[in-house]
DNA sequence: TTGTAGGCGTTATCAT
DNA sequence: ATGATAACGCCTACAA
């Protein structure tokens, strides 16, 4: 089923077809019609690829993160699509795991198949190969990254001040009279580097303890979560609070602090604060107060962005978002507790 | 940068190009390798709308479900996703919203653009004129659904039976002596269905309470769930275990059972059980038994069925795949306890 | 307002 | 083993 098909059926040329497969208005309302009718009879649908041939597009956005089934990655997916569908573009998702070995191939095969631009989400590239792919790449398609430390002259970058945020949390807890302020993270993503040097000023700035023990590089478990508080405690290390880079982490460490807490007949006066604010939290007992990183504003903002890029329209000279976090206050922490 | 190019700076023909550009076995290393120096030298990549438009395949896989922000949904879409990739297939994701207004627009856009083919988790299609069309579709394209009630003649259909899983579950509580067993649901989907199906056999066939009330639907959140375990506490009505159609009603249910039997001094006795295996199930506290749907073998499956297909092997008659669910046991319900 | 014809970048069928 | 050339289905000057 071609436009030649509609053509004869409607007995017309092709590119009247094709005018009024694209609105053009210089044809008359009558003509219109009879080729509508046409379509509509023959259930016509017009080739994509042929389309784009000629068109150099076929409206496809390319989204990058390291794992959907990731809970924080999956939400900012799920906002990307609802946003760019509306704008009429189709995702293409390509998830390239957590490994460190070079993933270069995951984003050439992306742009060597039709995207208009692409949004990455996190940083999913570690090896300085793939950074450098990227740069180049960025000359020629818009790139946007969603918290990501990937400095690409010629891309856009969106970021939640998160460092701030943990400064931020440090000062609360401080004034609050805690000395002794664990730290528990997993990889060393932009995000997570920020993260930690906010914690490590706030620590520095209101001179906490420095105990290098409290500060915890572990897996993205429950379990390792649990056992690095664990040890801590076997170790005696005093603790009077903890914050995690994700609520999944805060979750193994309440369950642990809470444990010992009985156990030791102590009441409990740890809090324990996570980061992504994410349904985890909620889930927790006591629900956990989180960082909120604001993932909605950073996605609408990079959707905003990819649109008035394809628009061609111009923008202002700006390349660099941020937006502030936001600290979701719940039952394992709250200002005046 | 096309095959022109290329063409002319290796002193070939564009047929010897387009030749090692597929890997012909018919050219000779000598001229290969020419032509490959070439295409490196000035950074050559196929242009995929042309090819496309010649092979009238682009590699792409359309998945569908309602909302990749949900858990159980992304957890799916993240293995497909894996999965198609190692089969050298893009996917492209399609949310549509959980709402019942029609959305036989995000099938058309879809299959209006490219996809090889179509996967859909869960029921997203509520409308019958989508189910009809979808059926229409099935016809020219491979349909893969999991977890979903349209009966699509030509399709393919890959089920957990949950109504099983949930029977069992109940036999097994009736067993420990639980006589009046709560049911929280969300949606009825194909699998929400199963699954009060399920339920509702136990109670018949062990001749368990068949209170009303015992049976609730309700929004999918934390709060709809304590609020429905809340009144029916108020009303004083016994229950003495309860299920739930996903983990986060469970999650909510617990809570409120746990709060209510602290302030009444009693025990806690009554098991609560979630299904899909999520890690909310995990981050409860107590964590959580719950019914697993086994996603990761139906996606596998899918993804099989899917290469299969479009390699053109035949394959054995069978339409309707399906696989047992498993109990996976946590603190919240054991056999033994 | 409508039609003709050339071009988009491949693949594939012929010849040679 | 290689080259010329006709599709593939659409868009879009340019002509009428």
């Amino acid at each position: 089923m071609t436009i030649y098909d509609i053509a004869k059926e409607a007995n017309v040329s092709i590119a009247t077809v094709s005018r009024v497969l694209n609105g053009s208005a210089t044809v008359s309302p009558k003509t219109r019609e009879k080729v509508a009718q046409a379509m509509k009879k023959l259930n016509y649908t017009p080739n994509p690829f042929a389309r784009g041939l000629t068109l150099n597009t076929m409206r496809v956005i390319g989204v990058v993160c390291s794992d959907v089934g990731d809970a924080f990655y999956a939400k900012a997916v799920s906002i990307l699509e609802t946003e760019l569908r509306s704008h009429n573009f189709d995702i293409v998702l390509c998830c390239t795991g957590s490994g460190t070995q070079p993933k270069q191939k995951y984003i050439s095969d992306l742009k060597n198949k039709y995207v208009d631009a692409m949004i990455i989400i996190g940083s999913p590239l570690a090896a300085t190969a793939d950074i450098h792919y990227l740069k180049e790449l960025s000359k020629t398609t818009p790139i946007i990254t969603i918290n990501s430390n990937y400095h690409l002259p010629e891309g856009f970058s969106i970021v939640c001040d998160e460092e701030a945020g943990i400064f931020q949390l440090v000062s609360l807890l401080a004034a609050r009279g805690c000395q002794a302020i664990a730290y528990l993270y997993d990889a060393l993503t932009h995000s997570g580097r920020q993260k930690l040097n906010g914690y490590t000023k706030g620590i520095a700035h209101h001179q906490l303890s420095q105990e290098p023990k409290l500060i915890q590089q572990i897996d993205r478990s429950l379990e390792s979560a649990s056992a690095a508080i664990e040890t801590l405690l076997e170790q005696q290390i005093p603790i009077d609070a903890i914050i995690t880079s994700e609520d999944l982490l805060a979750v193994g460490a309440q369950r642990t602090i809470l444990a010992h807490e009985k156990t030791t007949n102590t009441e409990h006066t740890i809090p324990v604060i996570g980061c992504n604010n994410s349904v985890l939290a909620e889930c927790a007992t006591p629900t956990l107060t989180s960082l909120d990183n604001r993932l909605d504003l950073l996605c609408q903002k990079a959707v905003e962005l990819c649109i008035t890029l394809l628009n061609g329209d111009t923008l202002d000279e700006q390349r660099d978002y941020r937006v502030e976090a936001r600290l979701e206050y719940r039952e394992s922490f709250s200002i005046r507790s």
